[in-house]
DNA sequence: GCTACACTCAACCGTATGGTTGAACAGAAT
DNA sequence: ATTCTGTTCAACCATACGGTTGAGTGTAGC
């Protein structure tokens, strides 16, 4: 369940075009075209982009009007940053506790390898 | 530069058989082998997962014998989560201001609409 | 009502991805 | 020396991805 969701974030952050997009979005809301101006590629190519941030829970989509303004959601985030920092801990720790076993083991046993 | 390196991670950590062989990996190294034990997939295709995983610097492999033995290198997971808190913590930020800003906005003007 | 605009949808294209199988290679065991 | 084992490599397959273009849909403006 939460799973999948990692899978549709970590998927939606591998892409620059899709960062780049988020960057922009975090100075504010602004229009799929708004969004499009400084990239080099299609309007329909960033319509997809978004298409996969939408899913992914990152960005929302509202028809205002004939335009469509987009916003992003920092809380879809939290998962992903979550899994990063139990990780990186979890991984430290061990990191740390095979640290101190090897210096335990070289001074009881000489440290002949 | 650093850029390039997060398609990397992200793209790498998308994957649940690749989370999975992460989360193995947290408990301590381990060879193809036994890596590829619990997965319902060839030998081959893990090794191709950590191809990816390698190439995005979250494992180091190293010949020991005619084995493998993988590690995984939490540093890699640093600029990812780096990325991933600075935009969460920018986006709540600045939704706190909108949120001050529409507050601020309605209590002048009669909150019409 | 017609035209222009903002966007999405659908079809298509080339390349990447995740999987397979079988051959190849290197070290261990006999 | 031969065989077995652990792993990679290469070729292949199906599907997904990121891009394009052109048609379609709905709203704005005249």
């Amino acid at each position: 369940m939460v799973e999948q969701n990692l899978d549709l974030v970590f998927r939606a952050l591998a892409d620059p075009t899709r960062r780049a997009i988020l960057a922009r979005l975090a100075e504010g809301e602004a229009t799929v075209g708004n969004l499009s101006e400084p990239l080099p590629i299609s309007l329909a190519a960033v319509s997809k982009h978004l298409g996969v941030l939408e899913r992914a829970g990152l960005v929302t989509r509202e028809a205002r009007g004939r335009e469509r303004v987009c916003r992003m959601n920092p809380a879809a985030l939290k998962d992903a940053r979550a899994w990063l920092e139990f990780h990186e801990r979890f991984w430290s720790e061990r990191l740390d506790a095979l640290d101190e076993l090897v210096k335990i083991t070289l001074g009881e046993s000489g440290g002949t390898r």
